[in-house]
RNA sequence: GGGCCUGUAGCUCAGUUCGGCAGAGCAGCGGACUUUUAAUCCGAAGGUCGUGGGUUCGAAUCCCACCGGGCCCA
């Protein structure tokens, strides 16, 4: 801490101040107390005594964002939640109190009361007439001109980043905002919000490595949840017929500009619908929530020329992936059911083929390579190949696709959905190929066989249409950000 | 996992090309100033140049390793 700052708290002590007083009296807030001038300066217009307009005495409080001082008089540029005014300090109108400005620091909260009036250069201002420091700070922020701009501190200090960045304080409202609109949506649409556990047994429902720990009473180990579904479709089971749960899901990958171990989804499960059902809602629901936070379904590019947008009002093209991929790689991997015969499709286009990789990791790769990067406009992929999608029910007609789609905005997934694998039978034997393709590629990512999800589906579920969708990949969206970091407060870092 | 860039005062950045006294602005400190808006003016101060090794008479600068951060590729 500052030395100069840590003898400042100490005279004001001497002086029988208390630099960190438990309560203080506060009348309005910042914007309040300007709003509250702005009425009265309108209402005396008509007088002609415009010059002279005060206020009742306010008391408001904030942090001192600036300074200017000049001997008998200062101004401050104080700041709460809700807004910035200035604050007017001067030696005949405080008399002793103005002493205390002599122990002020930029970052110390202070509370001021007095009437608010324009000064001669037309600012409007607190006219101090009493005047205290309720809260010191002990450290300088940021730069007042330049700001926070090292991308690591943002990030380590969060809170001088909002403090100095206002995108930063405006992407976490519109981040809290997309949360309340989704839950919004979804109640309105008679969905109920419940719970499920973060600590698992088994950590399935998809394709992700888990985070391991241990319980000591229990003594076993457990993994941290890696999706929300398997639980909520047993909710579905036991008659829940529409419930959706916003969470914090983990996966043990990489981070980059797209990926936090740690993020936020939003899944639901509907009985009685299918995926067209929940494709209509979802676009419904982007559509919603963009309008909710931004008034428009109009997003900025983040990457994009100057001024393009995209809207994300429905409806949103369905796109066969199958076609999809035939016509921007030219494989059709009804063609290609193997593993080797796709990798040598693949090789075959020069497309890198990782080694001991299972089929649908590689068309996996062959989607995201050649498709995903043109879908810039919200669309559908609608149909994927059932080998990649262990929890969907088939296509009526096929043996190897199924009712399942993605939505893809600027190029990025946001959500995926299906029509729920509700045949027991089945399902065990989708499980089941995930612990073979497991063990035989050495697949960490692989789908775990869940006993317990397996009893409940055997007791009946039924027809359902579920969905995932990522909250932080809905907040880029809607702020118009590229990368995760910047609509996640405190993002993963390495120690 | 591979490649490229990056780390200098509390903050924003020069200085690294080509080795030669550690710099500026803001913030802070002392002083002047009763209408400022990045207030202004005068003065003094502020450093583990990410860390550790190496080369050298001499390293922020060159070399190596490591620790953070960013971007691209896989």
């Amino acid at each position: 801490m500052e030395l100069d700052r840590l003898r400042k708290v100490e005279q004001l002590r001497e002086l029988g101040v208390d630099p960190f007083p438990p309560r203080i009296e506060r009348s309005h807030s910042i914007a309040d107390a300007v709003a509250l001038f702005e009425e009265c300066e309108a209402t005396v217009e008509g007088d002609g005594g415009g010059d002279h307009v005060r206020t009742e005495a306010v008391d408001v409080a904030g942090r001192v964002m600036a300074r200017r001082g000049m001997g008998k008089m200062s101004f401050l540029d104080v700041r709460d939640g809700s807004g910035q005014v200035q604050v007017q300090a001067r030696a005949d109108v405080l008399d002793e109190e103005f002493e205390l400005l002599g122990m002020l620091d930029i970052g110390d909260f202070v509370s001021v009361s007095g009437p608010v009036m324009r000064t001669r250069r037309g600012q409007i201002s607190v006219e101090a007439h009493s005047f205290g420091i309720i809260s010191k700070s002990m450290r300088p922020l940021p730069e007042k001109w330049h700001g926070l701009q090292d991308a690591e501190t943002r990030v380590r200090q969060r809170y001088l980043d909002l403090l100095s960045n206002e995108r930063m304080a405006r992407n976490a409202k519109a981040r809290s905002k997309v949360a309340s609109a989704v839950r919004r949506f979804m109640e309105d649409r008679g969905f109920i919000e419940v719970e499920t556990p973060i600590l698992v047994p088994v950590a399935a429902g998809g394709f992700a490595e888990p985070f391991e720990t241990y319980h000591n009473a229990l003594g076993r180990g457990l993994y941290l949840r890696i999706a929300t579904e398997l639980y909520l479709k047993q909710l579905v089971v036991g008659g829940l017929d529409k419930v959706f749960e916003v969470g914090k899901i983990f996966r043990n990958e990489g981070i980059d500009a797209d990926h936090n171990p740690e993020f936020t989804t939003m899944e639901s499960y509907e009985a009685y619908a299918d995926y067209n059902d929940v494709m209509r809602m979802t676009e419904d629901l982007v559509a919603y929530v963009a309008m909710q936070v931004n008034g428009t379904t109009v997003v900025p590019v983040p990457e994009g020329d100057e001024g393009e947008t995209i809207d994300l009002a429905p409806p949103w093209p369905r796109v066969d992936l199958r076609q999809a991929i035939i016509g921007s790689s030219g494989i059709d991997f009804l063609s290609c059911p193997t593993r080797d015969s796709l990798a040598a499709a693949m090789a075959e286009r020069e497309m890198h083929v990782e080694a001991n990789s299972t089929w649908q990791q590689l068309l996996d790769k062959v989607i995201s390579a050649s498709v995903e990067p043109t879908l810039i406009a919200p669309t559908f992929l609608v149909d994927y190949p059932l080998a990649m999608s262990p929890l969907a029910k088939k296509k009526p007609g096929f043996d190897d696709v199924v009712e399942r789609f993605e939505a893809f905005v600027l190029g990025r997934e946001l959500a995926n959905a299906f029509t729920e694998l509700n045949d027991p039978v089945d399902q065990r034997e989708r499980f089941e190929e995930q612990e073979r393709l497991r063990a035989e590629f050495d697949d960490v990512e692989a789908d775990r066989l869940d006993e317990s999800f397996l009893l409940a589906v055997e007791h009946g579920l039924p027809p359902t249409g579920g969905l995932g969708i990522g909250i932080d990949r809905l907040a880029m969206l809607v702020t118009g950000e590229s990368s995760i970091r910047e609509v996640t407060l405190f993002p993963q870092l390495r120690s």
